[in-house]
RNA sequence: GGGGAAUUACCAGAGUGGCCAAAUGGGGCAGACUGUAAAUCUGCUGACUUACGUCUUCGGUGGUUCGAAUCCAUCAUUCCCCA
């Protein structure tokens, strides 16, 4: 994150004749052409950043283990849950409360809805996302896969890539394995994802496997293109392919392979927790698991429950993200360490007891419950940001909570006793 | 003092002879939510019953009718206009 140079031009969309303008390196009258700038900014790039792994400590009795992710805008301390921050913002949740209360590591972003809004212009003159929105710390850019599954009725796949209809406005767009790490470039964010396709649940056999082979020819194609450019500002990206397969053993092992066989910096594990039970979700993940490299980090996109987090770490997973924390604390749930709380509920109309007597969030000592359910019936909007706020610091706490007790070897009792707590209702 | 309008479930408010236990909002009570088209969505909301169903309701009382929230009489209450 050193400001040795910037773009003033992004080379993806602008000609190939790029404008840096280097300051703390001394001009030389041998450095004088433009191309030999390039080349030089490229090499310390890759000389002084890149998106690393190393493994601290494994976990005698599962999977687990505790690692540090390293990118230019910090270091990632592993197993971590990652909030989500789709369009710009993790909703209800300024950027100071992330950093100093949730003791968020790193955020996503959505390359689907900021390529609609705010738009690519935007965004570069912004000088990419984390200037954009203010935050100095790692973002992961998801690819835009997850929405070929969710805005399904609005898209068609070929196998040049998807062609969108606005959920906004209407209007056609293509995706491309190509263009999404164009996109991507231009956010800026510190990992990217592979496009692909996130199959639905259930789904058939012959769909899956037609569709994982789709997404592995696409992971060339983006590979190729994220080889032949280069960042956009001054910190280095990674590229994390996916692996697919729906609930196929056999189309997993085939996808886990061939992701392992190309992943540079990570492997994400993608269309799981799409509706399928729980326990074929975890049947996948280790079959996955035993074959993707033990030394990057996996990535289990879109995860999940508290309890599907810890089982997920206990089977070697070490990245995850959910908007679950935000969307159902929106929605009046609150997660805690022994179990969930509607607080919408009538029951919590006049207890006067702290938001979460065990939390380690200020909202949840300094909030009672009766305040939060006063607030959630009145529709007032502290009652989204209080709810966000208590559920992320809880699953940062939760992942905290995670790495101490596999650095202690007594992950495995830790997980157990929270899992069997956590699954009740207040 | 004279004239007019109204009263429906927790609230607002449709319904003016059978398809009405009664539209629709709101409120209330629950539930759902997993790489965010989500501060969203779904169900229930007279009583008893798991359900089928049965019973009691549309200001009060009394009528007309096979049948009344709906028509008639009367009483009560509220609002508006004129003096």
């Amino acid at each position: 994150h050193h400001p040795i140079i910037s773009s003033s031009h992004h080379p993806i969309i602008s000609s190939s004749r790029n404008k840096f303008i280097i300051f703390d390196i001394p001009r030389s009258p041998y450095f004088s052409h433009t191309y030999f700038y390039r080349t030089y900014y490229l090499y310390i790039c890759h000389k002084i950043f890149s998106v690393n792994f190393t493994i601290s400590h494994t976990d005698k009795a599962s999977k687990a283990r505790v690692g540090t992710i390293t990118t230019d805008h910090g270091e990632i301390q592993t197993p971590i849950f990652m909030p989500v921050g789709t369009i710009g913002s993790v909703k209800a949740v300024h950027q100071h409360e992330l950093a100093d209360d949730i003791k968020a590591q790193i955020i996503l972003g959505n390359t689907y809805h900021l390529y609609l809004r705010p738009g690519m212009q935007i965004l570069q003159e912004a000088g990419g996302l984390h200037k954009f929105i203010n935050w100095d710390k790692p973002i992961l850019t998801d690819s835009g896969g997850y929405q070929v599954f969710s805005l399904a009725h609005n898209r068609k796949i070929n196998e040049n890539g998807v062609i969108f209809r606005s959920h906004i406005d209407g209007s056609k767009h293509v995706f491309s394995p190509e263009n999404v790490v164009e996109i991507q470039r231009i956010i800026g964010a510190d990992i990217m994802m592979a496009f692909d396709e996130c199959t639905p649940y259930p789904c058939e056999y012959a769909y899956a496997k037609k569709s994982m082979e789709l997404t592995h020819r696409w992971l060339d194609r983006g590979i190729k293109r994220f080889e032949e450019t280069h960042p956009a500002y001054s910190h280095s990206q990674a590229y994390f392919p996916i692996v697919q397969g729906s609930v196929y053993k056999d189309l997993r092992i085939e996808s886990a392979e061939k992701i392992a066989s190309v992943s540079k910096f990570a492997c994400a594990i993608g269309g799981l927790s799409v509706g399928e039970p729980v326990e074929l979700m975890y049947e996948m993940l280790e079959t996955v698991n035993n074959i993707l490299p033990l030394d990057k980090p996996r990535y289990l996109m879109g995860v999940g429950t508290p309890i599907n987090i810890l089982e997920s770490i206990a089977l070697g997973v070490d990245m995850m993200d959910c908007v679950m924390p935000t969307r159902n604390g929106r929605n009046g749930m609150l997660f805690t360490k022994h179990g969930t709380i509607n607080i919408k509920n009538k029951k919590w109309e006049n207890d006067f007891s702290p938001l979460d007597s065990e939390g380690t969030s200020y909202v949840d000592s300094q909030y009672s419950k009766a305040y939060l359910h006063h607030l959630v019936k009145a529709e007032e909007i502290l009652a989204l940001q209080i709810a966000s706020i208590h559920n992320l610091a809880f699953y940062l706490w939760l992942v905290s909570e995670a790495r101490k007790h596999i650095k202690h070897d007594d992950f495995t009792v830790w997980k157990n006793t929270m899992v069997a707590q956590m699954s009740k209702r207040i």
